[in-house]
DNA sequence: AATTTTATTATACACATGTTCAATAAAATT
DNA sequence: AATTTTATTGAACATGTGTATAATAAAATT
């Protein structure tokens, strides 16, 4: 049997790309199912055949975005032989320069309208990222904590970052990033 | 003339309270603005003289809850003479405690499914909270990516805690507070 | 190529949204 | 107490939501 039956995709299809248009005029919160269904030429009950709302649709998107995240965060392992999980320095981390990469998506998940679903996505990814990292260093009960408290942080940055519109380059916040992690080290 | 108008205080009153009463049963998703105004039995269009949403109104009452915040994590300064904001004991910070007692509203702000908008207002009052801590320590150009790196790195240890269902005390939230704190500064 | 399976469509329904308007009633002002 | 101001009401309207149904058409299977 197919794996995946043809029609689905390329309903699917055209509602992404039906979404993706309508964001370059309007904000995610104000496009309808209705309108989007209108655009990509897909009757509106089979949306919901696949979707519950507007917002699940650009998640499954959002994801895509996720992938590319873990990606970048690897990258620099690639460039090594043995993989010192413990070590990685920090000044070669490249979430900054991903966030810059998908600046115009991530203008729509830090917007205040938007559920928290797209922050958490987020706040999971950095999370799990940084966990290979810190591994060890404390003990199992309370890793989850840190890791939580160290991959927020950095959302934190993200979020400051957003607010003054993107005006720091990816390479800048990187080095703001080692200097407060430096603050924190020595005080 | 008179400040406000009593059949405005009348009003909202109404709203605010079918609201709560509401949230006994169903999540704030689910709750619609017709559902709120036949509880409240106040006319729809009433509503939408002072509201633009159900999100609204729950904001207004949020913010009531941000003024206890400020009045918990100040608690500490009532006891000491002079004001020494710079040394503030982090096992002293009340933060964790406000959200305990909260908790039943917090699990609203940190559901997926509400907006962002919450995150936020939780998030500059924090940020506020602590920059009055950490004042000076950084020059003024990159104070606001510091103190949202600290603010976050706290609801990243929120976040976590909602997630486990709040299983933990408040009294423990702290004293890893402090553990990671710690750990940051000596490594 | 014929048959089976199932995604999509068209249509309809009850309900919610967001806005507008004239009529009303409640509060503020004189 | 009479008058003015304005918040509230009730009604209506176009549009959107979410769900359900039978008819259709497209893909998968034989």
């Amino acid at each position: 049997m197919k794996e995946i039956d043809l029609r689905i995709v390329k309903t699917k299809g055209a509602l992404q790309e039906a979404l993706l248009s309508m964001l370059k005029d309007k904000p995610l919160h104000m496009i309808s199912v209705t309108a989007i269904c209108r655009e990509a030429k897909i009757n509106r009950g089979t949306f919901y055949m696949h979707y519950g709302k507007v917002e699940d649709l650009f998640e499954e998107y959002f994801k895509e975005i996720m992938k590319d995240l873990t990606d970048s965060y690897m990258e620099p392992y690639k460039h090594v032989q043995i993989l010192l999980s413990n070590e990685l320095d920090p000044s070669t981390i490249r979430i900054f320069h991903h966030v810059e990469k998908y600046k115009k998506f991530y203008r729509i998940i830090f917007s205040k309208y938007v559920p928290m679903a797209y922050y958490y996505l987020l706040f999971d990814q950095v999370n799990q990222l940084l966990n290979q990292d810190i591994d060890e260093k404390h003990h199992a009960e309370n890793k989850n904590m840190f890791s939580a408290y160290q991959a927020n942080a950095i959302l934190g940055m993200i979020i400051e970052w957003h607010r003054q519109d993107f005006q720091k380059t990816a390479t800048e916040m990187n080095n703001l990033f080692v200097e407060i992690l430096n603050f924190h080290f020595r005080k």
